[in-house]
DNA sequence: AATTCGGGGAA
DNA sequence: TTCCCAGAATT
């Protein structure tokens, strides 16, 4: 090639560029459609709730899925669907097994919500799963990702579902330095998808963007640009932003907490209590606890024990457990009871700790010790 | 608009 | 450590 022809290539190359550059955000848009169903047509990941996309499946996998890995759902999706298989068992579940079948996945609102949903969708909808973007939206625990989610995968509604992944790739592929943390920048988001998508692949339009972000253009460090199918059309891209964007602003300091927990037992038996039915772990079950790291001379008084009836009274170490917005730091004490527990706590036999009583992990340190 | 809700895997 | 995850409800 001569010098004449590279400057032509060249001069040709920045006019495209100009006019890629001056493309109209929707133009843009739309440009993704065809590469990104062709992608993930051929790249989806084989997952549980995609192997039967039906409205109820669906809902619950999105409802797992808020704030929550792929790989840590898993484990749940099977055995909740096999224990509440339609919205008529969910609405009707015990509150404790619903908890207990969601233990350890977190945001114990989210289950709280799902049967709440449940009752209005067998009052309201006569227990089939309503399709619609604007019902979804009324039903507990379900917010406009959520919604756009399941009108979409399950029932085909060109609606989009804008999360996590989604404002990442697309403030990336329009080189948007909008804080991705604000609720306008979603909306603004979810105005310009909905027109822009295309309306009868809806399904795998959402999934596709999901996927993207997954796997393709993640967070923290480089994306993986080389298999990306909208590589073409990005700016972030073209102008090697993707360290720079998405703009998120930093999160604010964790409070830390003292606590002093302890592990009442008699024979066979463990003292428990139940949280408060709001704020942090909600009316889930926990070990007997108290503010501030105490001494073995504090502990009687602290919990309600009667000194003479303490056979043994042994310190079993120091935890941490580190929540989004708290950060517990725990001391511990094993303490053997003569006459058994006081009336004050809940008596639970050492099997009905693992089969009945919802205990949240951060006392995984101490009910461990528990056998 | 800012806070509160869990827990874990990866950099 | 920090980041962030198929977010939503409440304040």
């Amino acid at each position: 090639m001569d010098m004449y022809d590279a400057k032509q290539l060249y001069d040709r190359l920045k006019v495209s560029e100009r006019e890629d550059e001056t493309l109209d955000l929707d133009a843009r848009l739309r440009a993704m459609n065809g590469p990104l169903l062709a992608w993930y047509e051929e790249h989806a990941r084989i997952l549980p709730w995609r192997e039967n996309p039906e409205g109820y499946r669906v809902w619950i996998s999105e409802i797992m899925l808020q704030q929550t890995r792929v790989e840590a759902v898993k484990p749940y999706f099977e055995r909740f669907l096999e224990a509440l298989p339609d919205v008529a068992s969910l609405a009707s579940v015990e509150d404790d097994r619903l908890m207990k079948l969601w233990e350890g996945l977190g945001y114990y609102n989210r289950a709280r919500n799902l049967k709440k949903a449940a009752g209005v969708i067998m009052e309201e909808y006569g227990g089939k799963m309503p399709e619609q973007y604007e019902d979804l939206l009324k039903l507990p625990g379900i917010g406009s990702y959520t919604a756009g989610a399941v009108s979409s995968i399950a029932f085909g509604h060109p609606v989009p579902a804008v999360d996590g992944n989604v404002l990442r790739v697309i403030s990336r592929v329009t080189a948007s330095r909008e804080d991705i943390l604000k609720a306008s920048t979603k909306k603004w988001m979810e105005t310009h998808l909905r027109e822009t998508m295309p309306r009868d692949r809806a399904s795998h339009f959402n999934q596709g963007l999901i996927e993207i972000g997954a796997i393709v253009c993640v967070p923290n460090g480089q994306p993986h640009c080389a298999e990306c199918p909208l590589e073409s059309i990005c700016l972030a891209k073209r102008h090697n932003l993707m360290g720079e964007i998405p703009v998120k602003t930093p999160p604010k300091k964790r409070r830390l907490e003292d606590k002093t927990v302890c592990i009442l037992e008699c024979g066979d038996q463990v003292g428990l209590n139940k949280r408060d039915d709001s704020g942090l772990l909600a009316s889930l079950y926990e070990l007997p606890n108290r503010e501030g790291h105490l001494t073995p001379e504090e502990i009687p008084e602290a919990f309600g024990l009667d000194p003479g009836e303490i056979v043994e009274l042994e310190p079993v170490g120091p935890a941490k457990h580190i929540f989004s917005h708290v950060e517990w730091h725990m001391t511990g004490y094993r303490v053997r009871l003569k006459h058994g527990i006081p009336k004050s706590y809940i008596a639970a036999g050492k099997e009905e700790l693992k089969t009945t009583y919802a205990l949240p992990n951060a006392f995984g340190r101490y009910t461990k010790m528990i056998e």
